[in-house]
DNA sequence: TAATCGTCGATTAAATTAATCCATGATTAA
DNA sequence: TTAATCATGGATTAATTTAATCGACGATTA
């Protein structure tokens, strides 16, 4: 049970994006580069992060990827789904629908309606996580960053990428 | 990115153990056939709830299983945790271990000791969910069932097993 | 002593993830 | 106008994980 490194590959690779002006962008090939990540599965990623939203691409020659939307409005969360999809994390396979009360047809229209509590209690776990995941955002990390990394090793970076 | 199947088979399992006398148990067999699951691979489920201490096992004829501690001590999150381990959802690969300025040994001993802001994000959402399913109890859960289940449903459930 | 039940390890099958390859189309610079 | 650069998408492969089965073993009871 586990995100996959996706998760990791675009979160880490936003980071870039972040501060770079509306009229730029950055090609997949210099990410890939200067994070050590594979260049044709980092462009997978941007494909997914692209087909939600939260980035825009530039094709051709000194193309690339920029924000798509304002960085304060780009959270965690937005990330992860757009990654993962849309589908929650406790699979529920309605086991109850096999149980021997309704294969020996003893109650005929029993639990179609009602949600099983343990599912219930695990959909709002997630949400727990969904809600912090969601307060955090591209614009927050940026700012803690700039307090936390020497400005060295953020001018280093973005001199990279210009 | 999702929780395997031996959570919803075991948390559903349990339910009926809670009730259970200390003296008795129930065995993989009814287990699986009321629920309408496999055996075999419940027992494998089994195998975990016993290797975290959450059930006892009775061995031989008339065997089975049952609670090894008190519902209300007995949480989801301990569950989840005997089923999946103790490895977070976020796998953090430490990409910033190949970053171009390590590589080429620009900053030979950065980072090494900080954590990186995002695998913190991470982990702190992950405690939140963690934090929320350590609340919620097989006592809780019975009292919820008890309180939203119609009582013959209860009843027939508890016919079977004995 | 034979049938029942949990335990463990090996095995298999299916599904998912990680990663590569290639072909295509847009864009810019020579 | 042409060649190089870049994103896009589909197909493919390899590795890993999950789901499930099988068979052998030891404990227990009737
Ligand atoms: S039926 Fe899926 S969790 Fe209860
Ligand atoms: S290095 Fe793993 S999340 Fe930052």
């Amino acid at each position: 049970m586990k995100y996959s490194v996706m998760v990791e590959y675009a979160l880490h690779s936003l980071v870039y994006l972040i501060d770079v002006p509306e009229e730029d962008s950055i090609g997949i090939k210099k990410l890939a580069e200067f994070q050590g990540l594979s260049e044709t599965y980092l462009s997978k990623v941007f494909g997914k992060l692209a087909k939600a939203g939260i980035v825009s691409s530039v094709p051709g020659v000194k193309g690339g990827y920029r924000l798509q939307k304002n960085p304060k409005d780009i959270s965690f969360w937005d990330v992860i789904q757009a990654i993962e999809g849309h589908k929650p994390i406790f699979q529920c396979k309605n086991i109850r629908e096999n149980f021997a009360y309704r294969r020996d047809k003893t109650c005929d229209s029993c639990d179609v309606h009602s949600i099983c509590t343990i599912n219930k209690v695990m959909l709002e776990a997630e949400q727990q996580m969904r809600d912090y995941l969601s307060s955090k955002t591209l614009a927050w990390l940026n700012e803690d960053l700039k307090d936390h990394l020497p400005s060295e090793r953020i001018e280093a970076a973005k001199a990279f990428f210009t």
